[in-house]
DNA sequence: ATGTCAGGTTGACACCGTCAACTAAAGGGC
DNA sequence: GCCCTTTAGTTGACGGTGTCAACCTGACAT
């Protein structure tokens, strides 16, 4: 049996500070070697913790969607559905302005497949789920492609319109269009207000 | 002044390896020593064509932007304005279906910065703006949200959803959040649908 | 006391991007 | 026709990376 005192502290204080160069410096910053260099141990001993690289990556966005979810959870809630649906898709769109770095990590980068990291998959499933969950004692529009869950596929609707709009803000694009900030601020309200339209009955 | 004769042949040649390699195995397979390796040149032989890796990598996007734009401008025309619209959705997904790598190359990777690569930067615009000049000649549903140019900040609503979704398919999300094929194609069909809603008038 | 084994070490290997120095060949000006 | 500059190629090196292999060390169980 390992003794997990002073292990578990080295485990974790290599994925604190993968996180940090993370948010720092961004995932192409994240080198093993930096890690072990700068919590002070050699350029092998994170591997007695993780077989490889992915793992602490795994890791380490494992417990970013877990803060992201935490993010989500802690919005204003109001009484009002429509109000606290349009609440959770500002508090997404906040989480990406104020962690970028971390909002790329999850959605953008490519990760290790999932299946091989159980723990990340399920805080990412957690995350989607207060989407769904909220959704799910909503009556929406209806349209003319009725599915099982409804649920589901309206929460990939929205998923897909504000990641696709978190996107297209960080990336190259944004400079690519040439979008002024108040271009930006406009094409946000814009999509939020299409949103609505496309799910709000009546 | 140079020849032009061999050298641009050669120049060529490290750019369609390139984006064979990124075609069969992704941006991560992606090293100058193989390409220069597969081209049966020096190590060093792409220095005097490139400046630097991110030189290769913007003439294989610059491509990539160019030929995403023929493939919509390809797409089945018709004359009634919204099933065109459609038809230029559908056309976007299918090449991200048929051409994930190079979708990814372009939309959901770390491209070196616009600016610096004014070829690209064009060939992305003119992609984008397929897409606004389509919409500028359509009279779209009105929103409380109103904006100097509706068609580039209802083009990015669309351009939005579009890539999310594609995001959230290619992505591991899809085995995340155990989408079934059928999941898959329903969600398609419903986001198509809602985006219709968030559109189309009357 | 002895053996096992997790957790740390150093050292090597094969990659990578890039810098530097060298060479061969092609043109242009005199 | 010679010289000199420029271009396109070469080899070799440096520091960086992830990872494999071997070794050491100390705690714990028997």
């Amino acid at each position: 049996m390992p003794k997990h005192g002073r292990a578990e502290t080295i485990k974790d204080a290599c994925v604190e500070e993968a996180f940090r160069i993370i948010e720092a410096d961004g995932l192409e910053a994240l080198s093993l070697r930096e890690v072990a260099r700068r919590i002070g141990v050699s350029h092998q001993a994170p591997y007695k913790h993780f077989p490889s690289r992915d793992h602490i990556l795994a890791e380490v966005a494992a417990r970013c969607y877990a803060d992201f979810a935490r993010h989500l959870e802690a919005r204003p809630q109001t009484a009002d559905d429509w109000d606290d649906l349009a609440g959770m898709g500002l508090a997404y769109l906040s989480y990406a302005r104020e962690n970028p770095l971390r909002y790329r990590l999850m959605f953008t980068s490519t990760l290790p497949p999932a299946e091989n990291h159980p723990d990340m998959m399920a805080n990412a499933k957690h995350a989607f789920s207060l989407l769904c969950d909220r959704l799910s004692t909503m009556t929406l529009r209806s349209t003319d492609v009725e599915v099982d869950d409804p649920a589901k596929h309206d929460a990939i609707f929205i998923w897909s319109c504000l990641h696709g709009l978190v996107s297209l803000m960080q990336s190259q694009a944004t400079d690519t269009l040439a979008l002024s900030p108040q271009d930006k601020n406009a094409a946000i309200a814009r999509l939020m207000a299409r949103l609505s339209l496309a799910l709000r009955p009546g």
